[in-house]
DNA sequence: GTCTATAAATGGATAGAC
DNA sequence: GTCTATCCATTTATAGAC
């Protein structure tokens, strides 16, 4: 550990502790929930002291909430690198849909999914937060998908954003809620991929060209 | 598991109690979660000292497990009681689609979800138990349904399985995890109803006989 | 800034009187 | 069976040395 003098010890220096003690938040916090994570077991697994923590800080709520924060950028930052300007709907939406159903279903993502739903009551601004970084972008990146579409013409879809909704609440069946339910559970991609294309036929048999259409 | 109620001084009064503390313990459990709630608040809510709760369960967790059970058997009855024998998709799949919505998004299923889920990984007994008085409660009675459309003639399904786990998560959409992740938004019966027609609506055009067909 | 040591409070669980 | 009082481990958070 090398001790800079007063002035030049900040960025460097702190950046690497504060990214040490969130790494070590992720770690616990995703794993056990936040009520059964200490502080004294958060300083052990980041290799620094209680009283560093509180350096950076300002207690066990603050850096749950950064830590949950953080992590949002990054799933917010997943979902945002899909796209499919132009392509047809045929081979856009299975795509998306797999890799959407992919990436709910990973185990980081349904451990994050976890602790936000049952703090949730108690730190609303960060259920609001996880909302719009994961199911909130997802349909924003979806709906503009589907506009598109629908003004090149190979789709027919009264209202976007209800079909958008539609669409995710297919994708996700109840797949999620199992593998939340039994963490044992894991899907293989070839299964993830078959749902996301069932899924995909459904609404293409209720908004595609061929069909009647809905509502 | 709950203890049984011992030979019988007074069976009457045990049971008495031991509904005592299990109320304390649903109010407490649901509204804080696992780890948020202490003992000491549980006596105080139920009444009783923390000694008379530790003669009736075996400790925190046996309590937890003990409501959590009590919770999903309530759960289960509840769904069970859902019946559209003989009725034309058209009028009873809007309802049933209703009456589940309606269901997953009251204050009380929203409250079980989320500690379920949440100590899932500590609990895994209890989220199997959770996801069959739910989710496959729900599958059962609509895959029921659905294969009697089909004998009628009145639906194409070639994967009722399947396609029952399609229409559950078009009813749950993503009304849901917003009422998850935003606690204080309380959706209309109208407003419900109006996701649940127009799921059903996207579902009959994907499986109803005037439609393609999906898959 | 970082550590060791500790403060102050609360946690789950139990002993013993009645 | 039920309560009061208590044990002991653990909790969050801080004080003070370096």
């Amino acid at each position: 550990m090398p001790q800079q003098a007063a002035a030049a010890t900040s960025a460097g220096g702190q950046s690497r502790k504060t990214a040490r003690i969130l790494d070590a938040a992720r770690e616990m916090f995703l794993a056990h929930g936040f009520g059964a994570t200490s502080m004294d077991a958060l300083a052990r697994c980041a290799g620094v002291s209680k009283a560093t923590i509180y350096a950076y800080f300002d207690g066990k709520e603050a850096l749950f909430a950064a830590l949950v924060s953080e992590e949002c950028a990054r799933l917010d930052g997943e979902i945002a690198t899909s796209s499919a300007t132009g392509e047809s709907p045929g081979t856009a939406l299975p795509r998306l849909a797999g890799q959407f159903l992919a990436l709910l279903l990973s185990p980081w993502a349904l451990a994050i999914h976890r602790v936000v739903v049952a703090e949730a009551p108690r730190f609303p601004e960060l259920g609001i937060v996880f909302y719009r970084a994961g199911c909130a972008a997802m349909k924003a990146r979806l709906e503009a998908y589907l506009r598109q579409a629908v003004a090149r013409g190979e789709l027919v879809v009264p209202d976007p954003a209800l079909a958008t909704t539609q669409l995710i609440g297919l994708i996700r069946g109840d797949l999620q809620l199992r593998c939340l339910l039994e963490p044992s559970l894991r899907p293989s991609p070839a299964e993830i991929d078959r749902y996301a294309c069932a899924a995909v036929d459904v609404f293409l048999a209720a908004y595609g060209k061929h069909g009647t259409g809905a509502a």
